[in-house]
DNA sequence: TTGAAATGATACACTTCCTGTATCAAGCGT
DNA sequence: ACGCTTGATACAGGAAGTGTATCATTTCAA
């Protein structure tokens, strides 16, 4: 490509001339003298092959390939002003892309949360959410396709940085008709031997190895009947009737018809933790700004 | 506007430097030294105001202006090549707009065959066929807000040419009911004392011209019961059962549910005629195909 | 009919500015 | 520590654009 042979001068030149129709009325408007003004679209012209003006007894007029190339060129004019004012945006961050990466659990409350923050406060940036396993979110923010991740254990790659966004509690989700519906101040140890739906180690496994953990510090074995990867399965399996599921607190924005969630007493190292990964090649305006916005809608504690 | 303070080539440098990164091989693939490049690239960022290379540390990155900019640029330039290709197809008549003016009457049989067949062999041509009175079309073939015109008429324009395209005869419309449906072998001489439904002078009223010569001639004078400006109304009252009309042949292509068209004996000086009328600034390619287009669809005969 | 004014094209000298060569300062790899 | 590579700088040469002067042609008016 690149095979352009003409300069933006000589289209601001032609355009002076397309609207004077008169050579040395639009030399003046360009302030320069009329002999360089004719050279130079005649030059133009042979440079792109075409004839552009009918310079037939001492009228000037628009030949049909000028008239095309005057809608060109005036359009060509009006978005090379354009590419600067846009990247004059660019540079300070009020437009651009931000691709992040999420783990499932996050989707229901979290996802939309940023969005909307950014979409209020950042109307220029086009922001897009993917979801995906934690381990691409890795890959991904270390081969630059990311910018931004959303995990529930920090991500250990290098020159990512983490911030513990949010620390939930995990909550008890449990069929209506369940017996320990019926109990009030739900204990972990309520759940012995009780039918338990629980976490795969399949994708990350970070949830269920923090559910061992707790259900170990208490000396519980719940039975467990099924393991799945996402947290909106435990509550769908949970509302067929199969078991009770323990999941984070943000998940009882997914409601269902034979569901309720219970808090459960359970010490604070236990918590689920969400993070905000950000990509290395952070410092930009927009990466600044994202951050911030992300971090002032979600009201962080320190990490 | 204009104030474009960068130019073509500037951009092609700036391209080529994002692309490798590495001011020494872009120089090299623009067959040209490193110094003169870091040069414009320098000057271009002056001109635009805008730091667009991270030259830090020995790697030369993209800033995040840089990084919208580069976009903008290979848009520009694309859109540079793509502006000189358009207008050589305008050179060749490929491209453009045409609009026509039309009489009413021509509405239901020549105007669509005019629009299928320019579609068909002039695709990238924008035909815009407008319906307008027979003097609006004369001032608008003066004026140059049209192309062309189709009128009964030549229009007596200054420099406005005139191609008798159809010469077609005039046919007798009636209800289905009426006594004159029997008759075999019409004559004009039939329509003395009938109900008529006639044009009127309004507009132009070349053909209520015609009809007085004819029946002039032929010494009858029909019972008009009205008198309307287009061809369709006359159809639309006839098939009310107001009365019998002569309307030109191609209107016969409107069916309605009451009326029938029958053939009339009738002088060919007598016959209905259709003019193609081209504006004044003739000679394009564009407007040579068009006429060769429109004639050839419409196999006319000599003016 | 004729002369004055205006139009775009051409010729040539001047100036501008872009290019290439030579060179420099700074960072990376060995 | 040395050499290689990177982009930046300085300067001379040359290409190319500009302005002044002028021409040929056409239009308009007297």
């Amino acid at each position: 490509m690149a095979q352009v042979s003409y300069d933006f001068f000589q289209l601001r030149f032609f355009i002076a001339v397309a609207e004077e129709l008169n050579f040395r009325r639009a030399a003046a408007r360009l302030n320069m003298t009329q002999p360089p003004l004719s050279r130079q679209i005649k030059l133009l012209e042979d440079r792109i092959g075409l004839t552009l003006f009918d310079r037939s007894n001492r009228s000037v007029r628009l030949t049909p390939a000028g008239e095309s190339f005057l809608k060109s060129a005036t359009d060509l004019m009006q978005r090379a002003e354009y590419a600067v004012l846009t990247a004059r945006q660019a540079e300070r961050g009020e437009v651009g892309n931000v691709v992040m990466g999420f783990v499932p659990s996050a989707s229901l409350h979290f996802v939309p949360q940023i969005a909307s923050a950014l979409k209020r406060s950042m109307p220029g940036v086009k922001f897009e959410p993917i979801e995906m396993m934690s381990y691409e979110i890795a890959e991904g923010l270390q081969s630059g396709k990311l910018d931004l991740g959303l995990t529930r254990s920090a991500t250990h790659a290098q020159e990512v940085e983490n911030i513990l966004l949010v620390r939930e509690p995990f909550v008890l989700v449990l069929p209506r008709d369940h017996a320990l519906c019926a109990v009030a101040n739900l204990r972990v140890e309520d759940l012995h031997g009780v039918d338990f739906v629980g976490y795969s180690s399949e994708r990350g496994g970070f949830l269920k190895d923090i559910h061992r953990a707790l259900f170990a510090t208490v000396g519980v074995t719940p039975d467990t009947v099924q393991e799945v990867s996402q947290t909106q399965t435990i509550v769908s399996l949970v509302n067929a009737g199969l078991g009770v599921g323990l999941v984070p607190r943000s998940a009882s924005a997914m409601q269902m018809e034979n569901v309720l969630f219970r808090p459960v007493a359970a010490p604070k190292e236990f918590n689920s933790t969400l993070y905000l990964n950000i990509a290395p090649n952070r410092g930009t305006p927009l990466n600044e700004k994202v951050r911030a916005t992300i971090l002032g809608a979600l009201q962080p504690r320190s990490a």
